[in-house]
DNA sequence: GTACTCTAGTTGTCTAGACAGGTTCAGACA
DNA sequence: TGTCTGAACCTGTCTAGACAACTAGAGTAC
């Protein structure tokens, strides 16, 4: 088994000798995997042969390498060994934030025109989608956001009354609808689909854009452990808003 | 300090007594965050009061709330004590797979076609964003991928010679640009950008769309440790394409 | 040749104890 | 009143050893 130049790549001192020991094994095997030491599928060192290397104890080889596990560097099979992962997808943690904060972390001000704020009987589609009795009554958002007045977003909500009663009573002037469900709802799962269409001619005048202006639309469900909590539809123009991420092992 | 039901909303047997030490203290725990026993930011039991309350070691309740950090329900402050996390972000993991792998995975067939597919010099803003030097030659390949024979995206893809000098050889019509890249560089970082906006008269052409449809652009660069390997711009027909991801706890 | 058993090697898990480093707060002291 | 000190408590880390579960391959009996 071979082992990696634990100098390779970085500064001279202070990390590959006095460092922790456990942050020694796991920047070494790091270290290995980045400069394709052990390509993909490759065996790498065992348990015992990095305890005998390092001189450090089990539970500490058996961290780091568990840790590797759980960022999908490394594949553990019991009993035969563990091996460098296949590549690695190129995945990335996409954060849907409250666009309340996110507005307000860029510096600028938040705004919100409540134009809807009703129970209304549910069409069949939507009942079925959110698991209540066709023709029963629900609750029915439609915000407008905007970021230092300009329309970011036209939210089209619509909550279960059984998840969150007092839905109809909030101020969605001064907290967002995300933010209220999260505080009074056991939020347990949450699915979402990204896609480009045009507004609606109602969302084109709400967001003062052109009619056929390709907009970004999120629509959003979300769960407690056994119903669904809310159906949104979140449509952002595209000119003014994009997503972004970033991945990184 | 208080402690959730073990028994509470799950089957009668086979976890609570007889699971193993350290799953069934770290089911305890999700239990009581899933059932708001610890309300964001309230302080959890100490490490000391687990291991006396169900009788395991030290180690075993450290693993447990080390997990947990690491999935972001709690946060832990050295000195003094676990606390649960502040609202749990709806976030998720967004993966971008391989178009390829993906239209097979859909049981449809999958075509590209290469309309370009050579070096040329790189304009000074480009090359600024690889990191090579302006008027250097990269690697240019424009590609119409379909599914079952309709344009699903059109790729851009301009490529760093340095990191993949066999570019201009890959038969595309055979493998991915993704995947060519995937297998023949060391990934080590990727940033991307999701945008909804117009697409260009050309991939409106190649894509056989009407001119101001609403498309989904996907920008993305991906970068070795040191440099950048490539940048892409994919663009989607809006009606044709949407991501999707879910967010479970 | 086939089927079985045994063994060496590997990961998975758990324990009991130890020390280090950090925070908080009460109490002593000036 | 203000400041320092020390105790109590918390998490962070590491060790040495143990047993369990699993796999792959060698060897053996049929």
């Amino acid at each position: 088994m071979v082992f990696p130049n634990p100098q390779a790549g970085r500064g001279s001192t202070a990390d590959g000798a006095a460092a922790a020991p456990f942050a020694r094994v796991k920047q070494h095997l790091k270290d290995g995997l980045a400069q394709g030491l052990w390509p993909p599928g490759a065996p790498m060192p065992s348990e015992a042969e990095l305890v005998a290397h390092f001189g450090v104890s089990r539970m500490t080889v058996n961290r780091a390498m568990r840790e590797l596990q759980a960022e999908g560097l490394v594949q553990r099979t019991q009993g035969v060994g563990t091996f460098a992962a296949p590549l690695h997808r190129v995945s990335s943690t996409l954060t849907l934030r409250d666009l309340h904060e996110e507005i307000t972390a860029r510096g600028h001000r938040h705004d919100a025109v409540v134009h809807l704020q009703q129970a209304e009987p549910a069409p069949a589609a939507l009942a079925a989608q959110l698991g209540v009795a066709p023709r029963a009554r629900v609750f029915h958002t439609l915000i407008v956001h905007l970021e230092d007045g300009l329309p970011l977003q036209c939210e089209d909500r619509y909550v279960n009354p059984a998840c969150a009663p007092g839905y109809l009573e909030a101020d969605f002037t001064r907290t967002t609808p995300t933010q209220y469900l999260f505080e009074h709802t056991q939020l347990w799962r949450a699915q979402y689909t990204i896609e480009s269409s045009r507004p609606t001619p109602q969302e084109a005048t709400l967001l003062r854009i052109e009619p056929g202006a390709p907009c970004l639309v999120v629509v959003r469900r979300t769960f407690t452990r056994d119903a669904v909590i809310t159906l949104g539809r979140l449509v952002h123009p595209g000119s003014r808003y994009q997503l972004s991420g970033e991945f990184a092992p």
